[in-house]
DNA sequence: TATTCAAGAGAGAACGTTCCTTCTTTTTGG
DNA sequence: CCAAAAAGAAGGAACGTTCTCTCTTGAATA
C-alpha cells in the first residue's frame, strides 16, 4: 500500500500553510482564493483538498499555527525567572518577533499574518476561539513577568498583575498594527520610548 | 429637473456606509458581499450603485471616513495645550473612542471597523494611503503633546518625542485588537497599569 | 393654478465571472 | 498488481455589476 509516510504527509501539510500564509500577506484576506493557494503550493486541486477540507481550515491552520509558533518563540523570554526591567523586556519581545520570519528566510512576517487572523477570527467562531485562548495564556504569561517583578522589588506591589499584562500585551499587538500600517514602527523607539517615560521627573 | 437635494443626497450616501459599516463588523470583512450591504441599506441594487462606483469604494468610504471621525473625535485632547499626565490623557483618549460607538446610538464599534480597515489595507492601495496619512498625522499629534509636557517639565527633554509618540500610538491600536479579540480590554486596566509602571521603585 | 414633460433617481431582474468544491481519471509506490 | 494519492477537468452556487424599466420630481407652459 504506497501510503505516504507521516513525515512526508506532515512536511506536505505545512507546505500548504506557507503557500496560504504568502498569499495571506501578498493579497490580503479577502483576495486570497483557492486557486491562488493551490498555484503558490505547487499542487494540485485534488492533492490539497487530501490535506484539508476547504478553504476556511487552511486559513484557519494558517494563522493559528503561525500565531502558535510566535507564541512559542517568545515562552522563553516570558519565562525568564529574573525577568530584565520592562524596556530591555520588551526589546527582547519585539526583537524577536520581528526577527522570526527572516531568521526562517521563508519570506512569510508572521505579524503581518496575524493580523489578517484578528479580521478573519471575528466571523470565524473557532478561529476566534483559538485566537482568544492563544492570547489570554500570553497575557497571563506577562503577569507573571509583573509578580516576578514584584517579588524582586522593583515594582509596586499593590499594582494589579493583570491590569499590566493587559497593557504589555496591548503594546505587543499595537507594535504589530502600527508596522503594517504605517511601516516604520520600530524597535528601539519602542524600547526608548519606555525607557523615557519611565524615568520622567516629576 | 428632479434632482434630489445635496443634503438628502450625503444622507443617503452616509446611510449606505452606515449599512457596510453594520455588515463589515457583523459577518467580518471576506464574508461581507453587495448583497447584504444592499439589503441592510434597505435601498434596491440600482441606488447603491448610484451612490458608490462599487464594492471597493464602499468598503473604501466606510473604513476611511469611519477612522477620520475618530480622528476628529480625539483631536481636542491631543490638542490640549497644558495636557494632563501620561496616564490621564491615555484616560481621556481611550474613554473617548470607547464611548464614540455608544453615544450615537448607532450601534456601530468603530474601532472594530478600523481594525478591519487594517486588514484590508494591506491589499487596497488607496486605502493603505488614506490610512497611512491618518495615522501618521496622530502620531504626530501626538509627538506635540509629548513636547509640551517637555516644555512643562514633566518629561525628560532629551526623549524623543517621535518614539514616544510611536509607543503611545501603539497603545491606543493595540488597545482597540485587545478589544476584539479578547473582548475584555478596558480603558480602566491600561489607565491604572501606566499610573503603576511611571511609579515604580526602582 | 393645473397640466405636461423631461430627466434624474430607484427598483430589481439578468448576465457574465469567479470561486469553492467534487468527481473521474491517471500516476505512483510497495 | 492494487490501493493510496495526485491531477485536472467539470459542476454548481454566489457574487459583483450592468441594464432596462418604472417612478418621482420640479420646472416650463398655457
Amino acid at each position: 500500500m504506497p501510503k505516504i509516510s507521516p513525515e512526508r504527509r506532515e512536511e506536505r501539510r505545512e507546505h500548504i500553510l506557507q503557500a496560504a500564509r504568502l498569499c495571506l500577506q501578498e493579497h490580503g484576506l479577502e483576495a486570497v482564493s483557492m486557486e491562488m493557494i493551490i498555484a503558490r503550493s505547487g499542487l494540485s486541486t485534488g492533492a490539497v483538498y487530501g490535506y484539508f477540507k476547504g478553504k476556511d481550515e487552511i486559513i484557519n491552520a494558517a494563522v493559528t499555527e503561525g500565531t502558535a509558533e510566535l507564541g512559542r518563540e517568545v515562552a522563553p523570554i516570558l519565562r525568564n525567572p529574573e525577568p530584565p526591567p520592562l524596556p530591555e523586556l520588551m526589546r527582547q519581545l519585539l526583537s524577536t518577533i520581528e526577527d522570526f520570519g527572516k531568521d526562517r528566510n521563508d519570506g512569510i512576517d508572521r505579524l503581518l499574518v496575524a493580523m489578517h487572523g484578528w479580521s478573519h477570527s471575528q466571523s470565524n467562531p473557532e478561529l476566534k476561539a483559538a485566537t482568544l485562548a492563544t492570547y489570554r495564556s500570553q497575557r497571563e504569561l506577562f503577569a507573571e513577568t509583573v509578580r516576578r517583578w514584584q517579588s524582586a522589588g522593583v515594582l509596586d506591589p499593590g499594582a494589579d498583575p493583570e491590569e499590566i499584562a493587559q497593557l504589555l500585551v496591548s503594546i505587543v499587538l499595537g507594535f504589530a498594527a502600527q508596522r503594517a500600517l504605517t511601516g516604520d514602527a520600530d524597535v528601539r523607539a519602542h524600547v526608548g520610548a519606555l525607557e523615557a517615560l519611565m524615568c520622567r521627573r516629576d
